[in-house]
DNA sequence: ATTTATTGATTAGGATGCTAATTATTAGCC
DNA sequence: GGCTAATAATTAGCATCCTAATCAATAAAT
């Protein structure tokens, strides 16, 4: 689904005329905010669309990358539908929904575990690993391309404010 | 609504070692674009959680904003459904949906348009205007907050970055 | 002047996410 | 053991956003 998101931000007079009007209105933080939403929604917009020309959507494309082995790396890997939602950050229902269209697919299987019948254990199939064998090279050039326009040292620095951001945020 | 988001990004190490198998994954690009995701869902969440203990919501706020009256300023307001729509960079028909919550709760009136009757003309009622002058303070004091880990320069910083991001994408 | 195309708003129906309630299983406590 | 509480997954119903189709009014072309 798609965020309502300004496509022109004001210009910073504009800001700056509003806060003599509301003196709670930081400039500098609103623009950085207005940037921040429209960035992230631009973004999201274009990896949606990428999505829809493969038939899948970032949801179900989220589940299959968190399910996909990692070779080599000590990187933890949930298998459970709570796990999933732990790392995905969205409900537990949610990640029903996305499972059973999946399963529909014939890209993942659910299977019961034996040591706790409440839990069950979910796998990408080989259609599933097949398919995002295929997806993942495009998918890598397109993230490659959209931050295409900042060097190497800006993607650090970059990195290094957004994390400021979310750590605020989560707190 | 909300997006999936990795709550937990990967260690550099991991993209690094992923990109051996995947020659298209470009570590930096990759750890910038989910930052970018991160971040921009966590503002998100945070926003949503403060309006709706205000009985208002992301999109309904939006609107209500774009009909300010921006005293003084040369910044230009929409005042149609397609203006809007433009302006927040989704479809008419959502439009259409949020002006009817917003003008069933009394806080926006649609007028026809003598001299085109194909448009209507939208306006925030006084009641409209005293809940975003209610509003706005605790609102701005929140995004404030939200930026409050970075420096001036910082979000100038940040700014331009996601410019150059925004940009690529829009392309 | 009449036909045709375009534009503005709405309606209908679909997708993705949510919360709250439900069902099944396990764990804790006398 | 047997009751209560907690946990895992699902289901039911809701909100927000979408696209495609519709209706009304205007503009353009002959």
């Amino acid at each position: 689904m798609q965020r309502l998101v300004l496509k022109e931000i004001p210009r910073y007079e504009c800001l700056v005329e509003a806060s003599k009007q509301f003196p709670d209105l930081n400039p500098s933080a609103c623009e950085a905010f207005m940037h921040l939403r429209r960035a992230g929604d631009e973004v999201s917009r274009v990896m949606d669309a990428h999505f829809s020309g493969h038939t899948i959507t970032h949801g179900r494309f989220l589940m299959m990358m968190l399910l996909l082995e990692k070779k080599g790396t000590g990187c933890p890997r949930p298998s459970t539908p709570a796990e999933l939602a732990d790392f995905a950050s969205v409900s537990r229902a949610t990640i029903t929904g996305l499972l059973d269209t999946l399963e529909r697919d014939g890209f993942v299987r659910r299977e019961p575990n034996p040591s706790d019948r409440r839990q069950m254990s979910v796998h990408l199939t080989p259609e599933g690993q097949a398919f995002m064998h295929t997806l993942l090279p495009v998918h890598f050039r397109l993230v490659t391309d959209l931050m295409g326009n900042l060097s190497e040292s800006e993607r650090t620095t970059l990195a290094k404010l957004l994390t400021k951001i979310s750590t605020k945020a989560a707190a």
